[in-house]
DNA sequence: ATAGTCTGCAACTAAAAGGTTGCGTGTCTG
DNA sequence: CAGACACGCAACCTTTTAGTTGCAGACTAT
């Protein structure tokens, strides 16, 4: 904790919205649902039972790459894709904290009232 | 729970990815997290210290507001903004399903390795 | 070898998002 | 009442995003 601990915030801040925002649309959504289940898919194997194009499929997926909510492994012809948990409990537990303090501020407020 | 699941899951996913997109922003994240704090914020009050416009503020806050996220109060001349902790509380139950469902998968292959 | 797959890259379009400026309106306050 | 303050609305601009098409390269299987 050299720095003063504002602009650090601002830094995490900047990371969790970057992947929040990665996470913010239904069809990236729904290829993190799917690649959660543990088993590596192709892009082909992903743009199965979807209605846009296998490039739409594509650039989502790198989309979640940037974000580290995904990474890929060349295996041969295709490209496998693979889940990456870490941000996302990143995310989660800062949204814990950001409900924890409107929690305490509750509180606060009841202890307040019944005085 | 009278449908089957499936359908409601995927309108489910499009709830959470709209709620995501709102808070996948630096401006308004730091926004939410100000109104977190508890105490109700007026446009200009939250627009203090930033560098863009209040306008650009308020449709910031527009979108926080058709997430769920925060409401507006007219008091006088000015609006006060809320926080509003729902939908992040159902976002995070949300990523903390995934997160499970994937830790899951680890166990499993873990028990598969160790036969 | 050759045909069929799976992918990557590039150019392009259409729509949405972030931001600004200008102006009008309601609301305090001296 | 007059000026200052807080806000909403609308038009506009620029950049990003979601999606498409077309084509070429790499791999696989017969």
């Amino acid at each position: 904790m050299s720095r003063s601990g504002s602009d650090t915030s601002a830094a995490k801040r900047r990371h969790h919205a970057a992947v929040c925002a990665a996470l913010g649309d239904e069809t990236r959504l729904s290829l993190v649902t799917t690649l959660s289940g543990g088993e590596p898919r192709s892009i082909a194997q992903l743009t199965g039972g979807s209605k846009i194009t296998r490039q739409a499929i594509t650039k989502h997926l790198r989309v979640l790459e940037s974000a580290g909510i995904v990474h890929s492994v060349r295996a041969g012809r295709e490209s496998l894709f693979e889940f990456d948990p870490q941000p996302m409990n990143e995310l989660q537990e800062y949204l814990g904290s950001v409900s924890a303090q409107w929690d305490q501020v509750l509180s606060r407020l009841k202890t307040l009232v019944e005085s």
